[in-house]
DNA sequence: AAATAAGTGAAAATGATTGTCAGTTCCATT
DNA sequence: AATGGAACTGACAATCATTTTCACTTATTT
């Protein structure tokens, strides 16, 4: 049994909640899919593999593995929410390309250091950050011009 | 005539899109306005001057003067758009308090510059970005200890 | 003035997400 | 093993911000 269910198991016994063959079953998905899928991308994933799970099901089982810091929603402004795996993950930021919807994923040290002295000069405590560069990516650049 | 009503009058021109009673006083409301309101809040104002003008107006009328590059939508990440001044403001990003929404607009040279190289080294050509720093702010610092 | 185009506002539609609730499953206690 | 309560599930309804529709009014052009 692979460390993550290990852990989330243990999340939810420490919260006193069940671990479900639907919650198993969803994990399952979520740690074998590629990064930064949707709910209903997620959900065609379960659909296939196992047809009698419902839609509010991988909803609340999603929301539970971001709670047990094992996803992390992103948004992206398009008004859906996209999860991608944060168990062992260093935290990056995203570069996103306005024409195919391809990002990259990014980490400055220079400028998460600038972001922790910017949040000191305003006495704020920071507890995270969200960076979004938008633009054109290599291969649309070539295609527009 | 302040300079920005004529660039708005000169923007619909531009785009053969009439200059209505309704987008004139939209536009007064919104000029005159504190910063980063939603939709909800700009047709309060709306409707306390202008009963008659109706919340579809106030939505479609925003979503021009953007497009005019007068307004700027924020997302804050709770699902509500808000409204911020452009024409002729300087870019900024936000220190965002978790625990009672205020927020302070920042800018750092420094990050800029960087997040101009990091998006060379990655051969975008960069458009924009968004940045969002989220703490505690100072006041709420003290009341929670 | 007539014809055409654009704008308005009320109401309906949309789409992502959350809440409800009756039926089911799981667990601890008898 | 039986039972009673708590948690879980899944279909569906509700919510909420935003967009679309459409009948009607207003402005512009011929
Ligand atoms: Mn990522
Ligand atoms: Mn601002
Ligand atoms: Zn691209
Ligand atoms: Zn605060």
């Amino acid at each position: 049994m692979g460390v993550i269910k290990e852990f989330y198991k243990q999340y939810l016994l420490n919260n006193k909640i069940r671990y479900s063959a639907q919650r198993d079953k969803i994990l399952d998905v979520f740690l074998k899919m590629e990064r930064h899928l949707s709910i209903a991308q997620i959900y065609e994933l379960v659909r296939n593999k196992y047809p009698q799970i419902g839609y509010t099901t991988v909803y609340r089982a999603m929301n539970l593995i971001c709670k047990a810091g094992i996803a992390e929603k992103i948004d992206f402004g398009d008004g859906i929410s996209r999860f991608e795996h944060k168990y062992g993950q260093e935290h990056h930021d995203h570069l996103i390309c306005l024409n195919c919807g391809k990002f990259i994923e990014v980490i400055d040290a220079q400028i998460e250091e600038l972001q922790r002295q910017l949040a000191k000069t305003h006495k704020f405590v920071l507890k995270g950050h969200k960076m979004q560069l938008f633009g054109t990516c290599c291969d649309c650049s070539k295609d527009i011009k």
